[in-house]
DNA sequence: CAGCGTTATGTTTGCTTAAATACAACGATG
DNA sequence: CATCGTTGTATTTAAGCAAACATAACGCTG
C-alpha cells in the first residue's frame, strides 16, 4: 500500500508559507547542528535555500525564531531564539495532535488504494 | 493576519497523489457540474488537467471513483460512482475533523504572526 | 594580518509542472 | 447523415521553483 497518507500543516502569512513541515524540519535541524550552513547540508539543502527559508520564518512572525552571529572562531553560527524553540514544538504538538484524531480514518480509505 | 493556517491531507500511491484537496474539490465539481469538462471550467482549471487527476485517482483506488460516458446528447458525461462519493464524503469528514481538533492550537501560533 | 567557516546576497541555469493547443472518436438527435 | 459537446490523447509552449554558482563581509585565532 505504499507510503499512504501524509497531513501538511502550513501557517501563512502575505502569501508566502511561514510555517510548515519543511521549515520545522529546518528549524530542528539548526537547533541540533548550531549553524544553517550545517542544516542544510544535513537535509541535502543548499545554503542559499535554507537561508531564505530562515529569513522568511524571521520575517513573519513578530520576533525572529532564529538569531545569528557571524564571524568568530568558528565563522559564527545560529541558535533557535526562545520564540522559535516555542513555535517549533507547539507545532510538533498540533502535528502530533492531527495525527492521533484523524490516522484511524484515514486508514479506512487507504484500504480502497489499489494495492 | 493573513490567510492564517491550511491543512492539507494527502493520500499516496506509488509516488502520485491518489486523493488531496485538489482532487477532492475536482469529485465535489464533477459530482455539481456531471461533466469534467464543465467540473473543470468552474475551477479555472484545463480540461487535460482535470482529466489527468481523474485518470489517476481512478487508477489509484481499486475501482474507479468516477464513471464516464461519450457521445449521446450533451456529447457525454462524467458520474461520480458510489465508491467515489463514499470516498468523497469520508475525505470531507476527515479534514473537518482534524480542523476541530487542532484549529484552536494553531491560532495559538497564527496568533505569534506579524500583523 | 592571513586564514577559516560562516552569514548574507545576487545572478544564472536547469528541471519539473502546468498551461495551451490540436485533433480523433464517440453517439444521441434532429 | 451532419451537428454538437464531450471524452480521450499527444505535442508544444510557458512559467514557477529549486539548484548551482559566484562573491562580499564578518570576526575570532594563530
Amino acid at each position: 500500500m505504499a507510503e499512504s497518507v501524509s497531513i501538511k500543516i502550513r501557517l501563512h502569512r502575505e502569501g508566502e508559507v511561514a510555517l510548515g513541515p519543511g521549515k520545522a524540519d529546518l528549524l530542528q535541524a539548526i537547533d541540533t547542528h548550531g549553524s544553517i550552513s550545517a542544516a542544510g547540508r544535513s537535509m541535502g539543502m543548499s545554503y542559499k535555500r535554507a537561508w531564505d527559508l530562515v529569513n522568511t520564518m524571521n520575517n513573519s512572525f513578530n520576533e525572529p525564531l532564529v538569531h545569528t552571529t557571524k564571524g568568530g572562531q568558528h565563522g559564527g553560527g545560529t541558535k533557535l531564539t526562545t520564540l522559535g524553540r516555542e513555535v517549533l514544538t507547539a507545532y510538533r504538538a498540533v502535528e502530533k495532535k492531527a495525527h492521533a484524531s484523524i490516522d484511524d480514518e484515514l486508514d479506512k480509505i487507504a484500504s480502497l488504494l489499489q494495492s
